[in-house]
DNA sequence: TAGAGAATCTACCACTGATAGAGTCGGAGT
DNA sequence: ACTCCGACTCTATCAGTGGTAGATTCTCTA
């Protein structure tokens, strides 16, 4: 049974679940395979499409079970759960939200802007503001994402840093930080309560 | 005249606007600087800090420039500025978004998130909202540039990839795109027009 | 002038993505 | 049955990466 590009794929998801974005190493992936690493190289141009395949196995399954709005649905609806969706997905794999970006050309992120801007078209939203909402909507939606999985700071970059003096000069951040989280609100929260602002844009400029 | 870290780091600022983020490696920048790569890790503790120095060195001038809405400027346009101003110092460096990106506590980007929020705060926004529309503002515009910068695709992730075919299964992407240049708007334009959703939403939720 | 720290050096290490080119293996054609 | 060819995998190697150990020099102060 020779090696096949999808158990390439797979494996290396598999990998990027175990170690990370950095650790997905085509020496790595090649030994989790049963094989040497050159051989990958029959199966994957190089390392960059290799994301790219990543990036499309990861935003797969969204983009398999997406649909265009129903009837009784409004587009504000519609694309917010679906910014919500893209989120989990990116949120499923670690470093999700850096395969992403670093895709080039995929696929599946195509396929998921031609669906929103076809369904806000068809809901009556002018071709122009369609793209902006969509492209406002995505970014907005990838950026947050990729803060949300940036690294915790490592201690030779925290070595110097005092808490008290961040604190006292950054009084309104620290609080509007812990006043958020006060009363029970989760980081889900936070990500509907933001992507609401760009909903809440969109619709107004809609 | 002994090496100085502020050296280091405007010539690391250099060699990312001379060869990119990922032609920062400390051998080229110990070089530039005629001296052996190892006498880096005198003045920098690893390479991590050395980017989260060049990010704050990106963002030097903006933080120093940037002041409070003025008596006659609503949050919502000072904001807008501000955001614009942004991505202005993102633009101007090769990466500059995956730098700052990449970046762990930066101090720069603390200090702009610190000014918004107490701005909008002073301008009588609730402390909640005011983290709510600073956070969804930085990192769609931080999303925002991140893609602009992305590289072209390269030869190899375009093999096989056919525009007509593309076009076909992405009819609304293609027209909304061709559609929205057409008329001889710029990118600037693009992200004025995708930042005034965000902004749109932010007065909206405020 | 002697010592102490600051700063830089040489010599490595383990690791990365990638290529050249030789070898293996199975199935189709004769 | 034999050959041949393409699909696939191998060994060997390259240039380059971030980072460390430990010796050395340089400079400034006591």
């Amino acid at each position: 049974m020779t090696l096949d590009r999808q158990q390439v794929v797979a494996e290396a998801v598999a990998l990027l679940d175990a170690d990370g974005l950095d650790g997905v190493t085509t020496r790595k992936l090649a030994a989790r395979l049963g094989v040497q690493s050159p051989t990958l190289y029959w199966h994957v141009p190089n390392k960059a499409a290799l994301v790219t395949a990543i990036a499309d196995a990861i935003l797969a399954d969204l983009v398999g079970r997406m649909s265009p709005p129903t009837p009784g649905e409004t587009w504000q609806q519609w694309l917010a759960d679906l910014a919500r969706a893209l989120r989990r997905a990116l949120l499923a794999h670690p470093d999700g939200a850096r395969v992403i970006s670093a895709a080039q050309l995929s696929v599946s992120m195509n396929a998921i802007s031609e669906l929103v801007m076809s369904s806000l078209v068809a809901d009556g939203v002018p071709l122009r503001q369609a793209r902006v909402i969509t492209l406002a909507t995505e970014r907005f939606t990838i950026g947050y994402v990729l803060e949300e999985q940036a690294p915790r700071p490592d201690e030779k970059a925290l070595e110097g840093w005092d808490l008290a003096e961040f604190s006292a000069a950054h009084p309104t951040l620290i609080a509007g930080i812990t006043d958020y989280f006060a009363d029970g609100r989760t980081p889900d929260d936070l990500f509907d309560d933001c992507l609401g602002v760009v909903i809440a844009g969109a619709a107004a400029t809609a």
